[in-house]
RNA sequence: GUGGGAGUAGCUCAGCUGGUAGAGCGUCGGUCUGUGGCACCGAAUGUCGCGGGUUCAAGCCCCGUCUCCCACCCCA
């Protein structure tokens, strides 16, 4: 057989990192590193404690909080059904009244076979002792039973109405099967049958959600809490912008709405990004009212929109229904006259939101927290109410906000929690170190303090001793796996950018005394074991 | 979802009016068996994003497609 002519030689698909992802690779990821180290310092030193949330929530959870109709919610969601296997996710769809997946019932009944199957084993198994007889097991065959019942009594139904077409028939199994369990039994074989999921867009929903679920409303208030964390969001790709992103967080959550815990929170972002040194850092401050005042701004905007309409482009006019706040923040150039001749809600506040927004000023002013007031800054989502502030920063493209945040007091209680107050931000932390990196703050190459240039079977037991030795007094040191020429060796050290070689010959190991080289300069001495500690420990 | 730009070695890129791939950097080896940076010599690595078409001949022309980048939208 002649190799070349017999088969195409199939090469393996060439993976790459889905559209939106990406690797952080050193030396970059060490900048991350310390992006995220110099936050837990910052934070710490306000009294906020870290929170490590889910990846993934109830899709209810996320629809809720940040509003069904933004963007977010209705078209950017990662969103997967939660389901032990795909024969349940079929009936599943049918319980749970979503569109139907089957258009030939024969396939259903297969489910319904595997699903009594199940069941029926289940059973079995713990009858003979093989499956445990755990409370979780016995609920599961509990759960189920009533659902085989009802099935069994659909599908008899179904059998019954022959005359109809298929998908009406369907509907109507569908409907028997829903009619003959009741709210507890539908809800415990939803809960079995899985639920659905969201990778988190965004971690607000998540830090109410373990307040509540935690009763932390028992804890001295208010509880401050950040978290950092990928975040995925379904959109096109752009600088500075990826489907897993990553965010740096805070919240505030129950005890007052003081203005001072505004400004405190704005405090600690900008404390955070000097430490950093971010360049061009920039706050904009704004309310956008609460449910009393904002509703009747947003109808005087609308109205006032409405009499210029024509004047606007077809996103603003869109916006003028959906949500005539957006058309503010326009970008575009033609729009910017009208926009500037409209009502603002500064002047349309009411007394309370004014009070509070003044004092907000106020106690940023008493921090030494520069601010602009804008205006037109508005948020996109539906939970944020007075207090609203973005951060941005130079080196960015169109997407040059940093962090974003507000207040929103009505989220804890919305989410089935008590009446809780509530603020918070989020930093984009792809973002902050794009904008790090163009303002020239690369991270250090990370080099090696130790180079063990070794050669002789000999030397190696030396030379792993050295490297133990060294390592655990903190030194970061590159033993190389095999003997090298020194020659080698040490252009291997160079490379990797090591302060010393520590060469270890016959010579070294026969006299018990290992010669030390500073690479940058050439000179070397000889030290014992005992003594090369204490040198390299004096020198750092 | 809508526009614009770009895909050639690990990286940065060259490749003429079509004639079946090149440089620099990097990597590895050698000059150099106890001394690195320099220099010189050498090597490896490509289905020229993918698929189709035109042609004797396609990296180059045509069509499609994918991916990346930038912008709109939206958001951090």
């Amino acid at each position: 057989m002649s190799e070349g002519a017999a088969k195409k030689e199939e090469k393996p698909r060439k993976f790459q990192a889905i559209r939106g992802t990406r690797d952080l690779l050193p030396p970059e990821t060490s900048l991350w590193n310390r992006v995220e180290q110099t936050a837990h310092e910052v934070f710490a030193t306000f009294g906020f404690g870290e929170i490590r949330l889910p990846i993934f929530e109830p899709t209810e959870l996320f629809a809720r909080s940040i509003g069904i109709d933004t963007d977010v919610v209705s078209k950017e969601m990662y969103e997967f059904e939660d389901h032990p296997s795909k024969e349940l996710a079929a009936l599943r769809t049918l319980l749970l009244e979503k569109k139907p997946i089957i258009d030939d019932p024969k396939f259903f009944w297969s489910y319904e076979l595997k699903v009594e199957e199940f069941v029926v084993r289940l059973q079995d198994a713990m009858n003979r002792g093989e499956v445990p007889k755990t409370p979780e097991n016995e609920r599961v065959v509990k759960d189920l039973g009533p659902l085989l019942n009802a099935m069994a009594f659909a599908r008899q139904e179904y059998d019954k109405g022959s005359d109809q077409t298929h998908v009406a028939r369907f509907e109507l199994y569908a409907k028997h099967i829903k009619d003959r369990l009741n709210a507890v039994q539908a809800q415990a074989i939803q809960a079995y049958l899985g639920d659905d999921i969201t990778l988190r867009p965004e971690a607000t929903a998540s830090v109410c959600r373990a307040y509540i679920e935690h009763g932390m409303q028992q804890l001295p208030q208010p509880v401050k809490l950040y978290y950092m964390g990928p975040m995925f969001r379904r959109e096109r790709p752009q600088k500075g912008r990826y489907r897993q992103f990553y965010q740096i967080g805070a919240e505030v959550l129950g005890g007052s709405d003081a203005p001072a815990i505004d400004a405190e929170v704005i405090e600690m972002v900008m404390t955070f990004f000097d430490r950093l040194e971010l360049q061009g850092a920039r706050l904009d401050l704004n309310s956008i009212g609460c449910r009393e005042c904002r509703p009747k701004y947003v109808e005087l905007l609308r109205a006032e929109l409405l009499k210029v309409k024509d004047k606007l482009g077809p996103d603003s006019q869109r916006r003028i229904e959906t949500n005539p706040l957006r058309v503010l923040d326009s970008k575009l150039e033609s729009e910017q006259g009208i926009i500037a001749t409209l009502p603002r809600i500064a002047d349309h506040l009411c007394e309370a939101c004014a009070k509070h927004y003044a004092e907000v000023k106020h106690q940023l002013q008493l921090r030494g927290v520069m601010y602009r007031e804008n205006w037109r800054l508005v948020r996109g989502l539906d939970y944020y109410m007075r207090t609203t502030f973005e951060i941005t920063a130079q080196g960015l493209g169109s997407q040059n906000a940093v962090c974003g945040g507000g207040r929103y007091d009505g989220l804890v209680e919305l989410l089935g929690g008590p009446p809780t107050k509530g603020i918070g931000f989020a930093i984009g932390e792809d973002r902050l170190i794009l904008s790090l990196q163009e303002s020239g703050k690369m991270p250090a190459q990370q080099g090696r303090d130790i180079y063990i240039a070794w050669m002789g079977e000999k030397a190696q037991a030396t030379a792993v001793r050295a490297a133990k030795g060294l390592r655990r007094a903190g030194f970061s040191v590159e033993l190389p796996p095999v003997e090298q020429k020194f020659g080698k060796a040490l252009g291997h050290a160079d490379k990797l950018g090591a302060k010393y070689a520590l060469i270890l010959g016959d010579n070294e190991v026969a006299e018990g005394l290992w010669t030390l080289k500073t690479l940058a300069d050439g000179s070397q001495a000889k030290f014992t074991e005992a003594d090369l500690l204490e040198h390299l420990r004096k020198k750092e």
